[in-house]
Formats: C-alpha cells, structure tokens, sequence
DNA sequence: TACTATTTAATTTTT
DNA sequence: TTAAATAGTA
C-alpha cells in the first residue's frame, strides 16, 4: 500500500495525529493549523491504510457546509465516492436515527422538525392558552430555558424546583411545552439529540448494533459540544469505539448556546490513555499576526496552553486607527479597502469584521456611497423567508394534519375571515378536548360557529384536504408548484404592492426548483415530501439567490471563524461593544469575548486592521468610549498606530485608568455614577465629555431630567 | 380586518 | 436609532 498521498503533504504533528492508533485520541488544533485536513487525511488513512470500512466511520460536524467540506476532500482525496460513509451534522444524525427508528423514539412516523423561529411561535400560543401573562413570563426566556434543559439532557421529570416560584412555573411550561410537541409530533433541534441520545440509552440492543458498526468516530469542533452531543457520542462510542476529536479550546465562542470546552479535559478522564497531539504550526497568518493572537489568548486562564506559531514571514504590522466616530471609522475602512482594490486585489479577499449586526449598518451606508459591492454574512436564509415558511406550512399540513403550528401560521393567510375570535374558539375547543387545532376546528364548524364563519373554517378544512389529494400522486416539484398556486398564496404575494410582493412570488417559484433539485436518499424511506421538509428545516439554505460577486465581506466575528482573509479589518473595537457590555463583568464571559477576539485576530492573512471610535452613537445616544482593553492587550512591538491623534491626550498604552473618558476623572465620575445636584436631586451620569475646566457631564435625574452640567459649576456629589 | 401610533428594548447563532 | 410588538382607530 502505498501511503505517500496521504501523508506527503503532512508535518510532523498532523502526520502524528492521523496516523495514530486505533486509540482514542485528542487533537489540539490551532486557528490554521490544518485541522480540517487532519480530519480528512485520518478519515483517508483508516480507509485506505488500516482497512476500515467506510460503513465504520461515524464523522460528525457542526454544520452542513463542514460536512459537505470534508465529505468533498475525502472523495478528492481517495478518488472515490464514500456514500456509506455517514458525515453529517448532529442534528443530520440524529435525525437519521429518528426515522429509521421513530417507533422505539416513541415518535410518530411523520414527525416534523420545527426551527427556533416556529419554537417562539408554539411557546407563546401556548402562554395564550394558558392565559399567563407573557410580559411577566417572556417567551424567548422560556425558549432559552427549555432549550437549555435539553441540551444538558434534562426532562422536566429530571427538575426541581428548589423551592423557587419562578424556576417552578419555567418547569412546567416545559412540561405543557413538550406535552404540545408530543401531541403534534413535532421535534425541535435540542428534541433531535436528546430523543436519539434516550433511543440508544433505553435500547442496549440498538446501541450494540450502532457500536458495532461504528469502530471510529470522527469529531470536529470539539470544543463546541453540548453536554447531550458529548453524551451521546460516549454512549456510541463504548469500550470499544475509537474516538477521534478535533478541537481548540481558544476558540471556544458558543458557551452561551451550551457549548462546554470543559469537555475536551473530560475528554481524557473519560477516556484513559487518550493520545494528545497539538498542532500549533500556523500556515494561514504572519508571524506578527501570530505573536499578537498569543500574546491576547494568554490573558485567559484555564487554558490547555498554545503558541501558534510559523515558519513563514514576520510580515507588516498591525494597523490600528483612532476614529473620531463611527463615521469617521467607516470612512477610513473605505479609504483603505479603495487602496486595496486600486492594487487590483479582489475585494473578496477583504472582510470587516465586527462585535455585533448592529454595526453593519454605518459601514454599509459607506460602501454602498463609494460603491463599492459587499456582501453581508447572516440575516434570513431562504428557508426562513416569511413566504416560504407559509408555503412550508401548508405542506407540511397536507403531510401532517396535528402539525399545529403550522395550522396556526396558515389558517388566515391568504386572509379567508378566519379572525382572531375563530381562532380562539378553536384554540379553547382543542385545550377543553385536548385534541389538535386541526381536530378542533372540523368539530367547531359544524355547531359551535356562526354560519360565515364556520363557513370560512370549512373552506380552509376542504381547501387543505383537496391540496393533499390532489397532490398525493404528483413529484415534489410538482406538489410544490401545486400547492403555492393552489394555496392563493401566489395570488396573495401578488397583490402586495412595489417590489416586496414581486421578490416574495419569485421566492415562492424559487421554492420549486429547490424542490426540483433536491435529491432524496432512496436510503431514507421516507416520502420526499416529509424529506424536503426535513431537509428545510435542518439546512436553512445559506443566502441564496445572488450569483457570486467579487465583494467586501461584511461579518461578525462569531461567523467569521473557520474562514480566512488576506486583508481584515476589526472594527468597533471599543470597551463596552467588544467586549460586549454584558459580557464584561463576568470573568468567563470576559474571557470568552477575549476568545472571540483571537478567532477575529487569527482570520486575518496578511494584514489586519484594528479601528474603534472615540465617540459612537448607539441607541440614537451619542456615547464616549474607551478603545478594547483587548487593543492593550496587543504588544506594542506589533502596533503602528495610523494617523496618530495632533493632541495625544490619551496615548493608546497609557493603564486602562488614564484613559478613562477625559471628564473629570480625577474626581472618581464614571458613566452610571450615581450623583446628588443641590436644585435637580438624585441621578446617575450618561455620558462625560471634555477635559479641565471644560468638563461636562450628562446627568438623568430622577425628577428633573436629563441635563447636562458643566462639572466646575455643578457642584455634584458622588453617591 | 388593516392600517397607524405608541411603546419598548437593544450580543453572539447553528441546527 | 430602529425594529418589532402592541394598542388603538377607521
């Protein structure tokens, strides 16, 4: 056999990691340091070299374009395909267990997956239904606590309430919450790995065919593993099974939605005489930009330890420019991207980073006056599109008349004089009977309502019940097609005036094609209508519609990581933005904003910006800011400051302390200082700006407003 | 039922 | 500021 393709191409440590034996092993892998390769190059190794089967190999991710990724490279690099392979998503996985399975999960056939956005819906029509007062009771609170019992793979069975009101009432809306799901057969995300965790828990014999097929398991993003992702791959993999995960505890930025880096220590406890390789050969960045990230990551305690480091060039330094606001700041952005271009690079290779949505809007504004085309990361995807969700509701009905959420979405759209009262005759006949929406309005319309409106509820009843015959025979194109026009949902989207209307019936016959394309697993035995559905719902369908165009990328530094950019620019990075003002006082969010501030560091190439602004309107409020605690945390040696300031008051380097806002901090004001004025009362400080004599503050008193004072007159005192 | 005024709150996001 | 949700009005 001749091993040489797969690991000519490999250094020392890779080559250690992907040859290693069939033993559990822990890699270490830094921003850039190959990882995905590795993954790929081990997944070659065991096929091709020590002879496992493709069949044997589990390779989980955490999202679909990873997994198409390294399904991709491993075909290039066996020169065959590897359909028995099963790469997928945790999600995808789970929810091909779910199917193959669904009577020992306890699920009816036709389950159906509803995002996070139909969760929100379902939490507050049930606070509706139980006449709870959602000011007081907030759903996305809700959501969060329901999501976040899952994912540490906990039944409301499992809680207790300690004795606190509020914790009681979160535990049993979860338990009305998931009593709802049950009866619609619906699975949320979270739902997916924690019934396919409990399928192979209570099934020993299931388990014992999964373990037996599965010798080796491949993990990326190791660090970002909930605690029911990590359970689940410990149940599979045994005594036996050989895990292999990949993993960077410094870029660990999802603690908030239950990631746990806690688990790459785990890791090793659970798993005795686990091999550990780090990869810290950088090939991505400059040995500036490397040095920088270090230097910032090593702020953080409870670290595995790790210096990136690179045998390429030192390379220029990092640039980092005071704006006066962030106006100035999105000006100079532009200034340089325009230098950029001039030089005939492609403005694809140049991304803006930044803390959060909100400040795309200023840089984009900026692009969009000196024309320069860009392309902003996030927002809604196809599947998400209001229109589409209604034309997916109405199929998924047809697939599944106890889906109530979707009944919800649909019954008055397009309107048919379903009102609101109709619905809540309905919603109260379903909660008394405890029967389905669907169910509770066929009883409804034939006594409880009056003649038009039982009328209108008929018609909705027939209207789905025709769409399901009529395209019970017909392909998914087809039956999409059908649908959307049968619906008067085309015909509803038409009227809608000026160009929204026109882009939502294009998505909808857009919707069409995505049916045309899809392919469905002859494998899956499923329909293909329940297999677009799925498919909808699991993969949102990154931005669509525009054709590729050389432009600005324009991101946040959370969906910045795993990419790369010769030329990035870290904007708005001031204290109070980046680190994020909730973040800042918890020690491990700290250190999580400072994790997120090596992975927006480490995409960077060649050069790499850092700008923040000196004054920035948030909220409509002007507010005085002080550049990120991260900046300092940069050596100077890597630093050039750009258009450095005429009047350095503040130098960058200076201790945190002098430069705080210029306002009188001698005497001790901070911003959310509370203070007593001898004629307005009580208050708390706004904002400060100026210095000396000129010093002014803004003040919110309790009972006479919010004013400003020059501070040598006001005669404030501290409280 | 649809449109308009008012209020409220404001990270990060994949599945 | 602004987007979204709610309350009020035609």
């Amino acid at each position: 056999m001749d091993v040489t393709p797969i690991l000519e191409s490999l250094n020392d440590a890779q080559r250690q990691a992907v040859t290693a034996s069939a033993e559990p092993t822990l890699v270490i892998a830094g921003a850039g340091s190959g990882k995905t390769r590795v993954l790929v190059h081990r997944a070659a190794w065991l096929i091709d070299v020590e002879g496992v089967s493709p069949q044997g190999l589990l390779a989980v991710t955490f999202t679909n374009k990873a997994a198409a990724e390294m399904r991709g490279r491993i075909e290039a690099l066996l020169g065959m395909p590897v359909n028995h392979l099963w790469i997928g998503t945790f999600h995808g996985l789970a929810h091909r267990l779910l199917r193959r399975h669904w009577r020992e999960a306890g699920l009816p056939q036709s389950f159906q997956i509803i995002d996070s956005d139909d969760q929100l819906r379902l939490i507050k029509r049930l606070l509706k239904n139980l006449e709870i007062d959602d000011s007081r009771w907030v759903p996305r609170e809700i959501q969060y606590f329901i999501n976040a019992q899952k994912d540490e793979g906990l039944r409301p069975a499992h809680l207790v309430d300690e004795g606190d009101p509020n914790r009681r009432q979160m535990i049993a809306l979860y338990g009305a919450y998931e009593e709802v799901c049950d009866r619609g057969g619906l699975v949320d995300f979270a739902e997916l790995l924690l019934r396919a965790h409990e399928l192979w828990r209570d099934n020993d014999e299931l388990l014992a065919h999964y373990q037996r097929r599965f010798s080796h398991l491949l993990v990326d993003e190791f660090q970002d593993t909930n605690a029911i992702q990590y359970a689940w791959l410990r149940l599979l993999a045994g005594k036996e099974g050989v895990p292999f995960v990949v993993g960077d505890d410094d870029q660990s930025i999802y603690r908030w939605r239950g990631a746990r880096v806690e688990h790459i220590h785990q890791f090793q406890k659970d798993f005795p005489g686990t091999a550990v390789v780090k990869l810290e050969q950088n090939y991505r960045s400059t040995g500036t930009i490397l040095k920088a990230a270090n230097a910032v990551i090593a702020n953080n305690n409870s670290r595995l330890g790790k210096n990136l480091w690179t045998d390429g060039a030192e390379g220029e330094a990092i640039k980092v420019y005071a704006a006066y606001n962030e106006r100035d700041e999105a000006d100079f952005v532009i200034g340089r991207l325009r230098d950029w271009i001039d030089q005939g690079n492609l403005r694809a290779d140049a991304a803006i980073l930044y803390r959060s949505n909100a400040q795309s809007r200023v840089l984009e504004e900026g692009l969009i006056n000196a024309r320069i085309p860009y392309r902003v990361y996030g927002g809604l995807r196809f599947f998400e599109r209001a229109e589409i969700k209604d034309a997916l509701a109405y199929l998924r009905l047809i697939a599944n008349r106890d889906d109530d959420t979707s009944f919800e979405r649909i019954v008055n759209r397009p309107t048919r004089g379903i009102g609101a009262r109709t619905v809540e005759l309905m919603r109260s006949y379903a909660r008394a009977n405890s029967c389905t929406l669907w169910r509770a309005a066929g009883a409804i319309a034939s006594d409880e309502l009056n003649a038009r409106a039982a009328n209108a509820v008929l018609a909705f009843l027939n209207l789905v019940e025709r769409l399901a015959r009529e395209v019970a025979n017909l392909d998914l194109p087809e039956q999409i097609d059908h649908v959307i026009h049968g619906s008067g949902l085309v015909d509803f989207f038409k009227k809608d005036k000026g160009e929204k209307g026109e882009t939502r019936v294009e998505n909808l016959l857009e919707l069409v094609s995505a049916g045309r394309s899809f392919e469905p697993d002859p494998a899956a035995e499923m329909l293909p209508l329940d297999e677009f559905l799925a498919h909808a719902a699991l993969e949102a369908g990154e931005g669509q519609a525009d054709a590729w165009e050389d432009c600005v990328q324009l991101m946040t530094m959370h969906s910045a990581k795993g990419l790369e950019f010769p030329l990035v620019f870290m904007s708005g990075m001031e204290d109070g933005l980046f680190p994020h003002q909730r973040s800042i006082a918890d020690p491990n969010g700290l250190e999580e904003e400072r994790r997120l501030c090596y992975v927006g560091i480490t995409r960077a190439k060649q050069t790499l910006y850092v700008t923040y602004a000196e004054q920035r309107r948030l909220h409509g409020m002007d507010n005085f800011s002080q550049p990120s605690r991260f900046i300092s945390e940069i050596p100077q040696d890597f630093v050039e400051e750009v258009r450095p300031r005429v009047k350095v008051s503040r130098p960058l380097h200076a201790p945190r302390h002098s430069m705080a806002s210029s306002a009188g901090d001698e005497l001790g004001i901070r911003l959310g200082q509370r203070v007593r004025h001898g004629k307005f009362g009580d208050g708390v400080i706004l904002n400060c700006e100026g210095q000396g004599a000129h010093a002014r503050v803004e003040v919110n008193f309790e009972t006479a407003g919010t004013k400003w004072l020059v501070l040598s007159y006001a005669n404030l005192d501290l409280m």
